[in-house]
DNA sequence: CCGTTCACATACCAGCGGTATGCGGGAGTA
DNA sequence: TACTCCCGCATACCGCTGGTATGTGAACGG
């Protein structure tokens, strides 16, 4: 195995890890000891990838985000017209949110671990504006009022946060019922 | 000074230099010895009050909470109808998630240092109580649909958390507008 | 084949939250 | 008022954490 192979293996065994620690225990109750132990590596290795313990955070919380939103882009792109898309990106967002990784990572410690500016640019650039683009679409085609998308789309992202926090942990009938309020709260947009 | 005042007087002196600290630096940017140097006082007071450092913390958001409720009540019940009710008191809301003391504390930090499920009831307790009650007459009333109304106002507390960060950091263009489609989006709850 | 470089290991440190113990002065009692 | 107790805190100490400075051996270029 080439240096490079080598490489490439340690810091992505390091983010698994990283991933699995930090949604289990959350941030603080991690330990750099014990990420490098179940890495099989020292800590060495993991300063030589990243420049200390946020940074390791940082991108394992980069990575999270970019899968929620492939998944929120493939399956608002599965809809037709920009309605569909807007309700089906954002059920995927909800259903993204269930899986408890997602939840400890992106939506409680990130805020707090990277500040709030650093983690909403990191939204932004990913989950958030694709939200942004639908509703965009869908006041160009006259679907919803003419009206500044951009908070309107922060609301939205709030409320999808919130959601996929209780849809992880309660009954199943919650699960329904939020994504009722939610299906809601989007048809009301219409007017 | 009898010892029962004096007890009292470095409580809350504790409570309010670290509300102050942990609002400015957050929870995992303040050591303790920070805290009872600036209080005048050691470690051994501060764990004779609190049983560590998250229960400081724990006090602090609890004290935080509850003038934020009561914010949003007074602002609802200066209100005659139901609708100007939940109106003034979302409204309140977000003017009061404004404070940078009450955003890192209540929006940021909480969740991440005492868990969400326990972040979560001191706010149902709190500030979305009041929200689930003044949608729950708008319901009696008929003045929106009939629905569950827990599931809408976790949305709603989300939906205006996120409106509170936002309104802190940006320019008073961007409240205006933030407030104006909190307003919207309320407005279409009525359908 | 050899020197260089780089990916990582080792050893160490300051500072943190937390605990066990010491202590001084107000409060109850005679 | 003197004696004692106890309570509210101070002091001293500990294990552990994230971070750093330095060592090292194997892969790579020449």
């Amino acid at each position: 195995m080439t240096r490079t192979e080598q490489k490439e293996r340690t810091r992505r065994t390091l983010l698994a890890t990283g991933r699995r620690l930090f949604a289990a225990k959350g941030y603080a109750g991690v330990g750099l000891a014990e990420i490098v132990g179940e890495s099989s590596v020292t800590k060495g290795a993991l300063y030589h990838h990243f420049s200390g313990k946020t940074d390791l955070f940082r991108a394992v919380l980069e990575e999270v985000q970019r899968e929620v939103a492939d998944r929120v882009a493939a399956a608002a792109d599965a809809q037709g017209d920009p309605w569909a898309q807007l309700k089906a990106g954002c059920a995927a967002f909800v259903a993204a949110g269930a899986d408890p990784e997602v939840q400890r990572i992106m939506l409680i410690d990130g805020p707090a671990v990277l500040g709030w500016n650093e983690w909403r640019a990191i939204d932004e650039a990913t989950s958030v504006r694709h939200l942004t683009d639908a509703l965009t679409a869908l006041v160009v085609d006259g679907a919803i009022p003419a009206q500044p998308v951009a908070p309107l789309a922060r609301l939205l992202s709030g409320a999808m946060n919130e959601a996929a926090l209780w849809v992880a942990q309660s009954a199943p009938a919650e699960l329904a019922d939020t994504q009722a309020a939610l299906s809601r709260l989007l048809d009301a947009l219409r007017g």
